[in-house]
DNA sequence: GCCGTTTTCGGCCCGACTGTTTTCAGTCG
């Protein structure tokens, strides 16, 4: 049972009971729960196993809450949701999800019409009855008609890479009028999430007058398709590729506050307004007042100043001990992309890079490196052309070559090796032996049960010459599922055999992720970032690694490959020579 | 349903936009 799925239920009940007349802090509590456990790295069954009592450590996991999970955690349901699930119909929840559309007008859509499902409210809007209801109308009928139709589309989280370019490019755009005096992207984008919702955009403009035509430039945006929402300081928008964008224009005294606000996430505005608010403060997206005074706003420093906090950057702030770490002021010294020397993981036209090592290397140097090991796939994946020991061992004389011209840049000689159905390495020692670094993953057998894969893993760790477990849990986002094994174990393996462990920068990979980040730091174990770079333009996926780090707590001496190449050479050195 | 350095009961973040409203509920950020 994993904390996803006890999420899952979670969340779903709070959905259910948006549909009874439950309290709405009841409701939140739910929705609060669900939201820590999904971002939890320790698994809750792991905590259950140690010591069920310790659940109720969780902030928003109390008594009640507690018992559900372990019941969850037992027989895969708990009592209550089947309950719930039982007496309410299953499509409301499907009418409950359309834009515009909550638990009030759904309610009132079954129990005046009768309304069952996505279909049936379609024939009610089609027939004109459903504007006849209480505080419906013509508008309010199409508008859901239009949310019905765009619904199949673009549902999907994008990645952050896409994300970022939608959101530079409309940045760009807004930068071109002069009424523009600041702008930046905010929400998940901003805290690098690794998949975005929608696009937020922050912009502050000094009058009003220049605020409309600020207003009227955003809103003729080529890439724009249709307008969701537009008042005085906010508007919606639906893109051509159909995703949202929500600009919002302010003044420039409120930049801070509203950056703050529009960064969130939402967990962790309340927990801010909450700090606030016992100080005798209020904090909103115009600033931070006492009373009907504004005290500050135009940075977001002053407004974490005014509640007594240091600054918190935005990747922490989640709600997930960050507000904590800072009231006694330990909060992280986060790594950043500058820190990182070298690249641990990149291919070359060898096996499946598109381009020669002397290429990657130039490349690798021109984006500020000092190094790259070089792992191209090894024998097993014969997709890919996986070299065989004499061609790596040829590939190592032409590295010697190479290093041998280049100035100030060294390449390192490693390789991809495929971790075999039984633990054992796809690669003879003798040539392990030749690397200066061992890079191990996982290519195939990803349905072993769990206790197989597991011992699998932890025996390729255990093998003597391994120092880098890279994209250990295999997932795709959106595309193929985590691996399932026992992190926590083999967290603990690698730690206790002196394998780092990868941050993938691929964005559609990003693994380890933030939680798990945070899981393996706990436990004592180093990191290296990587692009996995397969072309020339690819080093720039180092950035979105540094991202995930981020989002995972590491300062710089958590990542090897912040070391020079001489420390980091010593460093593998105890394991391959 | 959770939580507590003034509380074990009584609070729980704060605001924008829309449509249908004559004063605000619903939904969303
Ligand atoms: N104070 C407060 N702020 C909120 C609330 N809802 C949203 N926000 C703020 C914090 C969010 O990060 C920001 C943008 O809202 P979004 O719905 O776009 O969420 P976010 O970008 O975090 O995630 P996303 O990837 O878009 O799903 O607005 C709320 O209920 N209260
Ligand atoms: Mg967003
Ligand atoms: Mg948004
Ligand atoms: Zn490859």
């Amino acid at each position: 049972m994993s904390n996803a799925t006890i999420a899952e239920i979670l969340q779903n009940i709070a959905n259910l009971l948006e549909l009874q007349n439950a309290d709405h802090f009841r409701i939140v509590s739910y929705q609060r729960a669900a939201q820590t456990i999904r971002g939890y790295g320790k698994e809750l069954v792991e905590i259950y196993q140690t010591d069920p009592a310790q659940l109720l450590s969780i902030p928003g996991i109390g008594k009640s809450l507690a018992e559900k999970i372990t019941e969850i955690i037992n027989t895969g349901t708990c009592q209550y949701y089947q309950e719930l699930l039982g007496k309410t119909e299953p499509g409301l929840l499907e009418i409950m999800q359309l834009r515009d559309v909550g638990p009030k007008k759904t309610k009132l859509f079954y129990h005046e019409l009768g309304i069952k499902n996505i279909d049936q409210l379609k024939q009610a809007i089609q027939s004109g009855k459903l504007s006849e209801l209480p505080r419906m109308g013509e508008k309010s009928a199409n508008k859901i008609l239009t949310a019905i139709e765009d619904r199949a589309t673009f549902k999907e989280r994008i990645l952050l890479d896409e994300a970022l370019t939608i959101a530079e490019n409309l940045i760009d755009y807004l930068k071109q009028h002069k009424a523009c005096k600041q702008v930046s992207y905010a929400g998940s984008l901003r805290r690098r999430k690794e998949t975005i919702g929608d696009i937020d955009l922050l912009a502050t403009s000094d009058t009003a007058k220049n605020k409309t035509a600020l207003a009227e430039h955003f809103l003729n945006y080529p890439a724009t398709q249709r307008v969701l929402a537009r008042g005085e300081t906010k508007i919606s928008v639906l893109l051509s590729n159909g995703r949202q964008v929500d600009l919002r224009i302010l003044q420039t005294k409120s930049f801070g506050a509203a950056l703050h606000y529009f960064t969130g996430s939402k967990e962790h505005n309340i927990r801010i307004r909450e700090r606030a608010r016992k100080m005798g403060l209020k904090v909103n997206e115009y600033g931070v007042y006492q009373g009907e005074r504004w005290l500050a706003g135009r940075r977001e420093e002053e407004v974490f100043a005014k509640v007594g906090l240091p600054y918190i950057e935005p990747e922490m702030r989640e709600d997930q001990g960050e507000i904590e770490l800072a009231e006694q002021q330990k909060l992280p010294k986060l790594i950043q992309l500058k820190d990182l020397k070298g690249d641990l993981q990149l291919h070359s036209n060898y096996t499946d890079g598109n381009a020669t090592i002397a290429d990657m290397a130039t490349a690798a140097k021109a984006y500020g490196l000092e190094y790259m090991a070089l792992t191209d796939h090894t024998k097993s994946l014969y997709v890919a052309g996986g070299l065989m020991e004499k061609q790596l061992e040829t590939q190592y004389k032409k590295i010697d070559a190479l290093n041998k011209q280049l100035k100030g840049f060294r390449i390192l000689k490693s390789a991809e090796v495929d971790i075999k159905k039984d633990g054992s390495l796809d690669i003879a020692d003798k040539t392990l032996a030749k690397m200066d670094s061992v890079l191990v993953s996982l290519h195939s057998s990803f349905t072993l049960d769990k206790d197989k894969q597991t011992k699998r893993v932890i025996k390729a760790l255990e093998n003597p010459y391994t120092c880098i477990f890279a994209h250990p849990t295999g997932r795709i986002i959106n595309q193929r599922r985590p691996v399932e094994f026992d992190l926590e174990e083999i967290i603990k393996a690698a730690v206790a055999n002196h394998v780092a462990l990868e941050i993938n920068g691929q964005p559609a990979r990003l693994d380890l992720h933030d939680r798990h980040i945070r899981l393996a730091k706990s436990l004592g174990a180093k990191f290296v970032i990587s692009s996995d770079s397969h072309s020339p333009s690819s080093f720039g996926y180092l950035f979105f690694g540094v991202a995930m780090a981020r989002r995972g707590w590491l300062e710089k001496q958590d990542v090897l490959n912040t070391m020079s190449v001489d420390k980091l050479l010593a460093y593998f050195g105890r394991k391959t020579k």
